[in-house]
DNA sequence: TATTGTTATACTCTATAACTATA
DNA sequence: TATAGTTATAGAGTATAACAATA
């Protein structure tokens, strides 16, 4: 018995994901770049925007119009690096970790829903597979 | 422990997916719509361009030119329907399945290769896993 | 009139290259 | 000169609406 390509599968299943969060997002006045730029500052402050760019696999010429947004809603920081001015250093602010906050409460929800489709016993397993799959790409 | 979240995973596992089809795909000249498409009429003849388009998630405005392309290699047949001339018939040719055939094998090896990275045990899980959370989707 | 396929238009996202300011 | 950020332009992909043929 053929299963279908893995292309298939991972493709709808993120279209899944996408459909139910946008949704969640918007109720916040974002979009997934403003969320995935949130999670990456979460982490940690980002000492250049290039480097932004690169760890989240944004076109770092499209990064700009991205933080002109998120800085306007007073989500995120971007100030000259006074060692070398040529660099923004860009964080978020307490009002955009409060954003950033509730916005994975309601998604961790949406997930849990989402994997409600598979038998309890399974999922844990199915995530643990799905982290370390993702990881062995690196 | 957090996970990430399912967004990021599967977006990260499909990218992986893409990056190691479209060589395979390009070595047969094909694009990954064009993969789409072949893979869809192979399961049955498309009675309509429309009904095509619904099943692969294509925009039925641009399955026109893939489909003018994919005639225009001799891997698809479209022909007016007798019994009401405004559908056309879309099916695979002989040369069409052949080459799907020949892009299925060197997929599966590599996705073999892909899901390498996971204990041998908990592959097959994993794929069960999959193919069960995306049927709970419809 | 309604429907299939087609064409034309505009809109979004992206990639490339030029520009500025700092070093 | 080299680099970070920015801006401008063009390209690919997509969606919307208008059109032609058939029913």
């Amino acid at each position: 018995m053929e299963r279908p390509e893995l292309g298939y599968l991972f493709d709808r299943l993120l279209r899944a994901v996408i459909a139910r969060e946008e949704p969640i997002l918007a109720a916040a006045g974002l979009r997934m770049w403003d969320h995935v730029l949130l999670t990456a500052l979460a982490r940690q402050d980002a000492p250049t925007q290039a480097q932004l760019a690169a760890e989240t696999g944004r076109d770092k010429t499209r990064l700009i119009g991205n933080l002109d947004r998120l800085v306007e809603l007073g989500l995120v920081s971007r100030v000259p690096d006074p060692a070398d001015r040529r660099n923004r250093v860009v964080s978020l602010t307490a009002e955009g970790r409060r954003v950033l906050e509730r916005c994975q409460a309601d998604i961790r929800a949406m997930e849990r829903e989402l994997l409600g489709g598979l038998p309890a016993g399974e999922r844990a397993d199915f995530e643990r597979a799905l982290v370390a799959l993702a990881a062995s790409l690196d």
